[in-house]
DNA sequence: CGCACAGTTGACGCACATCAACCTGGGTGG
DNA sequence: CCACCCAGGTTGATGTGCGTCAACTGTGCG
């Protein structure tokens, strides 16, 4: 349960990306902590005092149901917060687990807990993710409830390219992507056997190619036009 | 298009519910605009220069696709703000509409676009409101990855009781259904035709009553237990 | 060496979509 | 005031996208 981190540049921790926003974050991470691939970062019932800023790796939020069923709500990368809506509001009503060997800055809950106290810089930065985090869940929303298996894991594609790009983390067409399929299965509300044969088909229709957890989009502008994508939702400003 | 305030007592236009955070927003609120059923009260791409509080009636958010599926991303009741993303973004990446007819209270964008220069009591309302929306977003989620129809519509039905009850506007059991059945589909990602099927399903069963526009959840306890509904993430502090 | 986990493949079944017809009530225009 | 229309709801027949089950492979790890 180790090795991922391999694959990306040995540990060039540059803080992640450009983002005047991510200034902000850092001034107030107070600590760092290193969390192994797979492992737990927050559990749903939790009442967290720290909130975690993602500096390296990527990490997810889902929901068990008591039945074993679990929907992956989110799929954070390097800027992203983790656990922003758990710390605001005293409890977590989701998980966050990691994908890859992680690290984390933490931000004490004094400082967020009541947005209106404290440096409005990271007030105003703190807003911006989590209005971009609501855009992506309505994104998603639409993904689940109308469309098509080969849509959805097309336009999961589109996003994950496009947010890494902007965090300097894809080259135009290739990334690391850290999801097993049965991963998948559980952001798209598929089973993997689906997703499998629908990556299969991606795969011989020539969009992408996946080998050794890169993915690379062989045909940018037709993969948009399969998955619908328009990236307005992901923009920054 | 009209007659759908009918149903309501005539007009009682408490200003709606305890959450003492309404009272932050309506200091705020300078114009009343009434719309009516079924007209559009944002468009996707506008720019919006007000942001709405719903002080009566019931509204949607949504998104079309090209081909002209449509997916709702949120129900929305009195107290809720319909569009405060879309304004602190500067740019709406959905559209609204009435579902009944409304009363909406006017926020300028200037008092929320930038939410650390005003009133810190309002700052920390939409704060509340934006968490609350996010928590009903990832369980829109689970419910449209992981859940099947009977389990969906069961889940909305909870939801939506719970909701409404928070804000004086069901008793234990009933309330006012204000969707149609395509509309319903919309939310769920599903068929109008499905849709009619599991509803009836649900009557046969004993388990709700609909009719002119009023549901009543006949055994709430067995409503809740087939529809795995916890309510904890309505939770309102 | 063997176990566990990710991926792959085929056979089969089901939940849901699609298509089409029909019913109903209320609103509208002649 | 009646005739029409149309949106919403209901029902049946049929099709299909995806799930489930099960077997097999390759690979890394204890």
């Amino acid at each position: 349960m180790a090795t991922q981190t391999a694959d990306l540049k040995p540990f060039d921790a540059r803080p992640p990306p450009r983002l005047g926003d991510m200034e902000a974050l850092l001034r107030t991470v107070v600590r760092r902590r290193a969390v192994k691939s797979r492992s737990q970062v927050l559990r749903e019932g939790d009442k967290p005092r720290v909130a975690h800023v993602l500096l390296h790796g990527h990490t997810f939020r889902y929901r068990m149901l008591v039945d074993g069923r679990r929907q992956i709500t989110a799929i954070l990368v390097p800027g992203d917060v983790c656990d922003l809506e758990a710390v605001m509001r005293g409890r977590a009503d989701y998980s966050v687990g990691a994908l890859t060997d992680c690290i984390l800055g933490e931000i004490p809950a004094e400082r967020i807990a009541d947005p209106t106290t404290h440096d409005p810089e990271m007030t105003r930065a703190l807003w911006r993710r989590s209005l971009r985090d609501q855009a992506i869940s309505r994104e998603w929303l639409v993904n689940m409830g109308r469309r098509d298996a080969l849509e959805k894991i097309s336009n999961l594609i589109c996003e994950l390219r496009f947010r890494l790009a902007s965090v300097g983390l894809a080259s135009d067409i290739a990334f690391q992507l850290h999801l097993t399929q049965s991963e998948l299965a559980d952001v798209l509300g598929l089973s993997c056997v689906h997703i499998n044969r629908v990556l299969q088909q991606l795969r011989r229709s020539g969009l992408i190619q996946l080998s050794d957890g890169t993915l690379t989009v062989l045909d940018v502008a037709l993969l948009e036009a399969v998955a619908g994508f328009d990236p307005i939702y992901l923009r920054l400003a």
